[in-house]
DNA sequence: GCCATTTTTTCCAATATGTGGAACATAATT
DNA sequence: AATTATGTTCCACATATTGGAAAAAATGGC
């Protein structure tokens, strides 16, 4: 089979609603805004469905066309968006563990969720009220170089690690990142005995952090919790933080199975 | 024409796509998780069809499909977010004004965009780190009723405020609530003339805020900042904070307005 | 544990819907 | 004013969606 030009390679069989989403990630992932011709050159779709494609998803409020003939995310995102974060028992779970966890440290606390070979941020606790407040949440970032990515990656089963690692290019971000297949497995087999995992600037120069996984049943759902800070600060700290750590992670897990379990819904 | 049950009502002529997110919207906005017949009921589409959408929405990433076949809002979803809240002008600009209003008052700082009838918060500085950190961020809430819209309506056109209070219910939230529409119209009214607008607990029992309305060019985005807090503690205060609250919202519409003036994009 | 019932999923001919090349507008630039 | 770049519309054709009905799972009662 021929592979069109950018967007689309994976998407399978969803039909007309795969490529027009596409299309919608495609702009709301770029960084700025796009004009027709950029979206055009970059989406592998003839003039008039692209055109057709935009044209819905700007009447369906997906996207926005601004005056100068750009198209941005639309407000509707954030709506949906909203309702997704604010019902995710996972994040209800574990907001009262984040919170601990930031007043024992004084340092940033996170939630992630593993998707893919990806981490996406699901909540945040911050020491400073800073300006970006929610600014990672949602965000997605790398599995292989994270520390909650990591702790994820170490509590799946063999049979779902492997072809996720395959399908993964271990793009070089820092000089620590790990960026060796067989080194990263020995890395995820010591934090699986550790219980815990350390990110020591492998993502951004800088940024440590400590993290230990969530696991729902059936690892139908891997995610975790960490502790970050910059190098400097939290260096030394980190492992004394880990058991903490280790013990909300795993009272979120249990939590999660509670949940199916004894009581309702 | 014959209306069908439940969505759809509104969606003109976007096709295959129009139909698909009106699913997924029905299926985020749901209070709890929704298996396939409790969809069915109310999507008003024919099994088959309905069944193939969600499976292409769920291949997407846009609906998860849980172990107990309800379906769920999927991460997708926060990601798509994610990028449309960091990428806003308007949050950016209105950042450090909304900073320093809370550092001001001490009290919570809304932002917040007209869509429709519906105020959608875009950013938010509360007092306490609290565990509901971003919660309504992506929020929707009715304008007629809250302060940011108040404040937004009032700025509008007349001919573009006309037809869209002629489609919205006004409908009752507290006893203070504004539900009669020549009572709107004067509260508007008088709005336009303060520069400012009150929710006096008209949306929330106990809960006020002083807003100021941000527009852009020619309309195009209506919005507003606001101050919010209990009714007991800032009764009292809230007019006094309204000259800074119109200020800082006139900052930001003149930084709107200057960016696409003499600079940049 | 087995049968009755509900709920979910699959199938396929008919057809409405999206496709995409090319012609047509419109705005920007020389 | 002419030219180029950019954005929008059009329409014969093919494909993806439709929706009824029937099969397969799951659920619940006995």
């Amino acid at each position: 089979m021929e592979e069109r030009d950018g967007i689309g390679a994976s998407n399978s069989n969803t039909g007309t609603l795969g490529k027009a989403v596409a299309v919608l990630e495609l702009v709301a992932m770029a960084e700025r805004p796009m004009r027709f011709t950029d979206i055009f050159g970059r989406a592998g779709q003839p003039r008039g469905t692209l055109h057709r494609q935009l044209s819905h998803l700007v009447e369906e409020g997906l996207l926005e066309l601004n005056a100068d003939h750009c198209y941005e995310p639309g407000l509707r995102l954030l709506k949906l968006a909203s309702r997704t974060w604010m019902r995710s028992d996972l994040r209800r779970f574990a907001a009262p563990h984040l919170q601990a966890l930031h007043e024992l440290t004084g340092e940033t606390v996170h939630l992630g969720i593993l998707k893919g070979a990806e981490i996406i941020y699901l909540d945040k606790v911050e020491s400073r009220q800073a300006v970006r407040m929610a600014s990672q949440i949602g965000r997605a970032s790398p599995a292989y170089c994270t520390g909650i990515g990591k702790a994820a990656l170490a509590a799946l089963p063999a049979d779902m690690l492997g072809p996720l690692l395959d399908g993964a290019e271990l793009r070089r971000f820092t000089p620590q990142t790990i960026t060796d297949r067989d080194a990263l497995e020995a890395e995820l087999a010591a934090i699986r005995s550790a219980g815990h995992a350390f990110d020591r600037e492998e993502h951004e120069a800088g940024i440590c952090c400590v993290a230990a996984p969530i696991v729902d049943a059936g690892h139908s759902l891997v995610g975790g919790i960490s502790v970050t800070g910059p190098a400097y600060r939290v260096g030394s700290a980190l492992a004394d933080w880990a058991p903490q750590v280790r013990r909300a992670a795993q009272s979120v897990t249990d939590e999660l199975a509670a949940r199916l379990g004894p009581g309702g819904t």
